[in-house]
DNA sequence: CACATAAGTTAGTGAAGGCTAATTTTTATA
DNA sequence: TATAAAAATTAGCCTTCACTAACTTATGTG
């Protein structure tokens, strides 16, 4: 019963009281965004629209756009010409994005795939990692980290191939 | 140079020459329908729009507009009233497509994730894991089955924990 | 064979999510 | 401070993908 159960329970909580947010696709694009928010303040102390259209690859108009529908939501809250800031709520799926996605990149490169493909991977398959999944994931890390204390056991062969 | 690698980059040729089917949505709703509808001709000698909807969840009507878009992008052909067939090119995006679902599977499961899990998350990866993480399953795979072999070796602890 | 039911299709609606072009506001700098 | 540039917003358009309701075609059974 830790913190990040906490805010799992939180986010699961949070899905099932907004009726809108609903289908697959939806959450996938809320996360992204939040999570790329959460980034961006941590980084630049501010998240503006420009950097998140930079980011996405997609023109300002769209994250305007996108802006709008998340604070609807009620994940971010902006006032018009002025930088995004996250709701609780929107920190919190930040934050639970942000460690799903951290746990999947470590995953892939501690399976032996390469660092630009496991980042790249990671952002779609964060998405559709269930907490089955996940916690194992975060054991084959504690044995991988084992290992990486004894050398010489088997590490995830033929590293750097694309 | 295999079979596999054969339908691997007429899929991604596939990919770059048809306009459409372009982003990375439409693509995994793409690959979703013909994976499905190889499923079902394998198993019941037809595809039906009926049974298409009952699988995924969606009405009639909605399986008649993504089978005229899959369609119109030649990755499958209809006649009205008449079931579904794949193309060459539908059939060997469906081809890749499983291929890749049941390397996704077998990987979570050997992993020592629960098999209802598995199969539900592979669903969603399936369409996300670059070639390099593909590869990445398919060695561990090996080194599992290796494993296997002779017991008493580490294969994913605490199975079972939904 | 008639006709009820199942399956498929069409039409019309709506939200999401993308774009461009035009406009407004903010910011920076000459 | 005036003004140019950057950023943000708005308006209008488009496609996808979902729905319901109404209709047509196929199918199976009395």
């Amino acid at each position: 019963m830790n913190a990040i159960d906490n805010e799992k329970q939180a986010v699961v909580r949070l899905a099932e009281r907004f009726g809108r947010v609903r289908d697959a696709h939806q959450r996938e694009q809320a996360e992204d965004y939040v999570e790329l928010i959460a980034d961006l303040i941590d980084g630049h102390g501010e998240a503006r629209v420009v950097d998140l259209a930079g980011r996405l690859g997609v023109t300002n108009a769209t994250v305007n756009n996108t802006i709008h529908r998340l604070q609807r939501d009620g994940l971010v809250t902006s006032k018009p010409y002025r930088s995004i800031f996250l709701t609780e709520e929107g920190r919190k799926l930040a934050e639970s994005a942000r460690e799903r996605h951290r746990i999947v990149r470590a995953f892939l490169v501690a399976l032996g795939v390469d660092a630009d493909s496991a980042e790249a991977d990671a952002e779609g398959i964060e998405h559709h990692v269930s907490d089955a999944t996940l916690d194992a994931f975060r054991r084959y890390l504690g044995h991988a980290d084992a290992r990486e204390a004894k050398p010489g056991s088997f590490r995830g062969a033929r590293q750097g191939g694309a």
